[in-house]
DNA sequence: TTGTAAGCGTTATCAT
DNA sequence: ATGATAACGCTTACAA
């Protein structure tokens, strides 16, 4: 059972120094006459050597890996966030190391220091926990996925929420709404939230009168959704339509409207954010802001390469990536 | 801007040779007295070392890194596989890096190779088109997730499906169901199916009489379930109830029976199987046969880890996990 | 208990 | 165009 052949059994069999072979595996075009490539690449077809990534990124201290840190893979917002990262990584001939922080600052630091001792490249980071200063303590280049509070140091790539929940509600008005609830969701004290304000400048511009009691603040789960649907029906003064922070909570609001008898949209109208794969399978199908999720994901990437290729820019930048309205079954003009 | 501390960085403010740094930072309770533990864990504090896995790595020939290879993430079936995989090698401090082959067989030997160039220490892969024969090639601890023909070297990690059809159909039938429509998914050429042998089986068992044109192949789509259910009520004898091969194609005869304006489950009943997120915010929410997605994952991983710790086991084991039937309302006595 | 020293498989520098 | 050779940062016999 010998172990796989390394450069030097190459060398040896090619009759020519590791150095040779070395710059033949490396393909730069460097001097390396016909002759000995051929040998060299004979040999290591006979040999089946494969190079050790291992001890090369040894001498070059580069791993060619980098770490997705998101909160959790099993929300169906981030699989195409995901696939995004992984597509334009694997064409650049990076791997990339999955992280889930389950909304836990404490094994999002785990996952940082992951990132030094295995020195990878590069971060693309959701950060629930960690601060700016951290991250830049970190030392490596780090793009951060999605608009975050406090984050001033890095490139950012979000997509513009602020600017599509003014279209959805618009969307909303423009089929005559004028009592609009707001479900929104509980992020952990870090971003207020640009649909928070989204919602509030609009209405002003829009000169609907604002009502308190229309804005309930509920975790982001379809619970959330049931039960902050359950409160906005409870008002004397119901809402015509009610806007949600994202499909999930529109989802669970959607399931409470039809408990409660009443038909979506004739009775009342529902909307969201994100464009889930469940959001266009509910009945009726929900109208959603959609996010470029799967852009957002290679946009990050590229930066991050950038980084890592050309060194951290002067500047930070902000990406964000504009979202688009998906008019489907869950509006109408309020009954 | 100087670069990170080694290990000889730390010995030499500790005043002790890199072996004994080395021995502290292992922690193996090895032989390091109180005395200069203590002051080498001062100047590991001091100096903000962190090993460099990567020198570590050369050493011990271990990268404490798998592979994760499945077809895509973006499949609502694979994020909570990939979560349980993800919790159990976190625990074990193991990184794992992720792979969608996209059901190419090209690019899954492009993974192939990288974790042989990486020196990856195991991986964990449902095949779509790498045969037996290549993964034993690999010379890497593998282990296989789902069923699959032509794998008989390595452990298998899959759900039974074959009992979990029985038990849908088996629902299906005692509600009073005796013509049963089969959309089934199309693989690619590889198994033929536990699903299909099931439904026949089932049938032949139930004393019920087979009928070929209450059978469709169909790809894994919402597409393909509206098509298959479009064939199931062209005919003229149409089935009253429907078994789908997964939920998505569920989700789309489910669909189709909608718009052809028949009442789900009055008037049909649908199921499907793996219990994906969208399954359970259809209306009516589907029946269907749910997968333990998360322990498989889990599973899957822990005999992974068996096999890198203790060497491949002689015999290659199948560990099927069972399904769970949930019973929700998209099935009721035919009308 | 501690230190010395020999690798691990590359890449990069410097001669030739 | 090619070859010696010195790192890269760690682990692990073996010696002391």
């Amino acid at each position: 059972m010998k172990s796989r052949p390394t450069i030097i059994d190459v060398a040896e069999r090619a009759g020519v120094s590791k150095s040779t072979v070395s710059r033949v595996v490396a393909d730069d075009g460097q001097g390396v006459s016909d002759r000995a490539r051929e040998r060299v690449e004979k040999a290591i077809e006979e040999l089946g050597y494969v190079p050790n990534a291992v001890a090369s990124s040894m001498r070059t201290a580069r791993t060619n890996t980098i770490m997705l840190a998101i909160p959790d893979i099993t929300n169906p917002y981030w699989p195409e966030v995901a696939r995004g990262v992984q597509d334009v990584m694997d064409e650049e001939g990076y791997s990339v190391v999955f992280a889930n922080s389950d909304w836990n600052t404490h094994r999002e630091r785990k996952y940082l220091e992951m990132v030094r001792r295995n020195r990878l490249d590069g971060l693309l980071i959701n950060p629930v926990g960690v601060s700016n200063d951290e991250l830049k303590a970190l030392a490596v280049p780090t793009v951060v996925l999605g608009l975050q509070q406090g984050i001033t140091d890095f490139d950012i790539v979000g997509s513009n929420s602020y600017t599509a929940s003014k279209t959805a509600l618009d969307h909303l008005v423009s089929l005559g709404h004028r009592r609009i609830g707001l479900i929104w969701g509980q992020r952990q004290g870090r971003v207020k939230g640009p649909r928070l304000s989204a919602y509030t400048d609009f209405l002003r511009d829009a000169g609907i009168e604002q009502d308190e009691n229309l804005i309930v603040s509920m975790p982001f789960s379809l619970a959330g959704g049931v039960e902050g649907m359950g409160r906005l029906l409870e008002l004397e003064r119901r809402p015509t339509a009610v806007y949600c922070d994202n499909d999930i909570i529109a989802i669970g609001a959607l399931q409470a409207a039809n408990n409660a008898g009443l038909r979506v949209p004739e009775d009342i109208s529902v909307t969201g954010v994100d464009d889930i794969f469940a959001a266009s399978t509910t009945t009726p199908p929900l109208t959603t802001v959609s996010k470029p999720k799967y852009d957002l994901g290679r946009q990050a990437s590229r930066f991050l390469l950038e980084h890592i290729d050309q060194g951290t820019p002067d500047a930070p930048r902000t990406l964000l990536l504009s979202c688009q309205l998906r008019v489907r079954g869950s509006t109408a003009p309020p009954g």
